[in-house]
DNA sequence: GTGAAAGCGCTAACAG
DNA sequence: CTGTTAGCGCTTTCAC
């Protein structure tokens, strides 16, 4: 064919179809008004060339704004989903020239109703693309359903209910991420005593990556070290001075404890805990990279950190809807981020790439 | 100004300081025939406006094509270059659409005759840029201090050279990673006597990066460890028949070492051979996501492994040229890839992320 | 020096 | 149903 030099554009098409340019993009979109024997033509010739469209000549001449629109938990700056945001704006600004808009809407997930309240605000944005963290199943399917029969796509990030047929998830592995735990908490110290560090409201887990880790990382213990005693301190989400008293009772309690974990970003708090009491000889392993766990990092009194990229799951995310929509790429649909051990010696090769 | 709604254009900064698009083009790009006088009032509205240009108008108008050139060690497809070179052909298929053209040409690390002689060859080629795994820096300047003559633009790739100047460098920081293997090895035993295991060729070890990471290593443990007895076995790069006999000699020899590394991609070769020989609680750590490496850590034989990335070290060095050339972005000049660990339990979630 | 105009590959509106 | 045409934002002639 003409490919001689260069790329087969729509126009290429067209002449050997011996059709209009009008024509070829309508069968290329499958948009009405084509009788069935140009629709053929155009076929034939396409089956013949190997045509890639040019998605950002497409994306210029359609001149079209899209309205991103997020639901995430509260939160405050600094911590986990700050970083998650900080993905979406820069996926933003590097794809600002397809004149994307991303807003964010908050929940509190000690509250559900708000997790409702603010999905109906998001739907009078008339938004083309959502991304959601996914509360209970209960609640997030009414949001859901809603989006599927208006036929606008959505995404769940750090966690997913595949029930709920989302068009793609981004999130890290819990299960898996509770058995790497495991795996390395026993190389660290295999004495059989383990203490789990929970953050709850009234007894209450307010993540579902944090419940599915803590089982994992159970099931994986159990397996194989069926003789591991597990120890569980609750921590209220509130002030920090009642949680000296209670680390103080837990770890008096519990003498021959000499490793332990926590499932959410928050394990500076018991970092700080350790250093300020000077324990030493305390192996702790907590998730992500916020800067009071780094420094916890250094300093000693965390000994290692998951990796959660959440600066990467928001910037995939986007990725993925300005894909979707936008360059009308594939997706894939289960993207499982890293699970990826940070010691004081790798840290500073962790990196929010893109 | 005039931003009520959407992106500021050419057309509008024309519009504002009373000339015509083709003068603001000139002035944004800093090319000749400009008075004065224009370039005051064209420069004065960009002062106020915010102004973003659309790169992908750009380069759809510009309509060039890009050839970039690559310099790498031959290899046999499977190994850890043929990662590399899959990496920047999907960034070639997913930037396809600014016309970028990669090829790649070889060299044998051990007769460094053969980089000189490709390096004259990709000079014929006329490239717009350059990437290149670098060599020794004698033989490697002769190469950069031609392309710094031309400016021909050129990245290093899996280690770098800096006073050779490179635009930007991606590779694994080699003595840190160093430092993380004593410190897992350590951690897995905290034995005594450790092996280590090199492939060379009369001597010589063939890469950068592995005499740098072996560096960092015994530096490590010198300092933290320095009771550490550390037993080396060179094996020649050919044939396996012979590596097994120098491997008993080498276990037999050293009964009290029960910890091994490998600085490069090819630990699957003692894995296998741990494998054969029924050696279990033998704690071996190697390098790369290899399938015969993967292998070796499903069943046992090798406990760890560190990912170099070499996918992402391949997708982001074109990006960056991309970025650089086509762009006209500002780009990263130091990269460092992440140091990361992969087991049996998290390797499942290595990616190949870009 | 400068502006006008054509065109990159594609979309969308509009005649017919 | 179909072809033509006018852009999208930018670059690049080419007259003046």
């Amino acid at each position: 064919m003409e490919e001689i030099q260069g790329r087969v554009r729509i126009k290429d098409i067209a002449e050997q179809a011996g059709v209009s340019v009008g024509t070829v993009d309508r069968v290329l979109h499958g948009r009405p008004n084509v009788s069935e024997k140009s629709r053929k033509k155009v076929e034939e010739v396409l089956k013949q060339i190997d045509y890639k469209p040019n998605m950002y000549a497409s994306a210029l001449a359609s001149n079209k704004r899209y309205r991103f629109l997020c639901l995430l938990p509260q939160h405050k700056p600094g911590e986990y989903w700050s970083e998650v945001e900080q993905g979406m704006m820069k996926a933003q600004s590097v794809y600002n020239d397809f004149n994307i808009k991303i807003e964010i809407f908050y929940y509190d997930p000690f509250d559900l109703t708000t997790f409702t309240s603010s999905s109906q605000e998001m739907m009078k944005n008339s938004p083309d693309g959502i991304i959601i963290n996914p509360c209970s199943k209960e609640v997030t399917s009414l949001f859901t359903e809603e989006l599927q029969e208006k036929e606008i796509p959505f995404i769940f990030i750090d966690s997913t209910i595949p029930e709920l047929h989302p068009l793609a998830f981004c999130a890290q592995h819990p299960t898996q991420s509770g058995y790497f735990a495991a795996r390395i908490l026993h190389m660290a110290d295999p004495t059989s005593e383990i203490g789990i560090f929970r953050q709850a409201v009234a007894g209450l887990i307010g993540s579902n990556q944090q419940r599915d880790r803590e089982a994992g990382f159970i099931r994986y213990l159990h397996k194989h070290y069926p003789k591991t005693i597990i120890h569980k301190l609750e921590l209220p989400n509130k002030k920090f001075g009642r949680q000296f008293d209670l680390m103080d009772d837990f770890f008096n309690s519990h003498p021959n404890m000499h490793v332990g974990i926590c499932f959410n970003s928050k394990v500076f708090g018991i970092g700080e805990y350790l250093e300020k009491r000077g324990i030493k000889q305390f192996h702790l392993l907590g998730y992500e990279h916020l800067d009071r766990n780094k420094e916890c990092l250094r300093n000693g009194s965390v000994e290692f950190l998951i990796a959660q990229h959440p600066w990467k799951q928001g910037f995939d995310c986007t990725k993925m809807l300005i894909d979707y929509l936008i360059l009308k790429k594939d997706i894939k649909r289960e993207n499982y981020v890293p699970i990826e051990l940070l010691t004081a010696e790798n840290i500073d090769f962790y990196s929010r790439t893109y």
